[in-house]
DNA sequence: GATTTCTGGTTTGCGACACAAACCGATTTG
DNA sequence: CAAATCGGTTTGTGTCGCAAACCAGAAATC
């Protein structure tokens, strides 16, 4: 018969943990976008605690997977950037709390 | 009144995750040793699926945490390691998946 | 017995990454 | 007008995870 690996565990061998989403920080900032709709980033920077090129490295990240949405405009002259969560951002970060919590639940306690 | 971080979040910022476990290859070496006694290092790296050097120096940042317990003999004139999961191991263990499910249920779905 | 190959594990080099200070262009303040 | 502040971006650096290269010793081959 084929040699399979583990076959008492299959789950194990499929489950896709997100390492953009699985990074402590970018779980916050997604976290936070997913309680409210579009923020802007001083408050965003409030929210999670980081420092702004902290903040804006890990934005354009979630961005580039498509995660976030972002959106820049001038209000009284001056620059302003708001961010929400995208829809596949929102499936994305569902499924990787699935995912985790599956993988946490597999070993006994 | 002395200003907070959120007051509506109090675990958010309470909730320590192990980043020494959060490693996706670290965890799935603990919870490997979480369910078997003593295994040798070739058996774990099969267990795992890891390269020797990778499971190399993650053994010795887990043993440096004292999460795990490394044991060296020789066989027949010929070396092997064998690896178990210590007690405060087992408990930091216990202790992020608990953290971690606290951390990802805090969020409605 | 000498040489070559294999073994169990360690060490090392490198690319990727997270972070925050430095920076930029523009506005505000004195 | 100069200096300070603002909103955000860019940059440099220290750390990290990974697997190839390496090591010492045993086994296999000639």
């Amino acid at each position: 018969m084929k040699s399979h690996k583990s076959d008492d565990t299959p789950h194990q061998e499929q489950l896709f943990i997100d390492p953009l989403i699985h990074v402590p920080t970018r779980f916050r900032i997604l976290s936070n976008l997913y309680l409210v709709g579009w923020v802007d980033f001083l408050f965003l920077r409030n929210l999670t605690g980081l420092t702004k090129g902290n903040l804006s490295s890990h934005l354009i990240k979630l961005e580039e997977a498509g995660y976030v949405l972002i959106k820049k405009e001038f209000v009284n002259k001056i620059s302003r950037t708001t961010i929400s969560l995208s829809d596949s951002g929102r499936e994305a970060f569902n499924l990787y709390r699935k995912n985790m919590k599956i993988m946490l639940d597999e070993i006994p306690e």
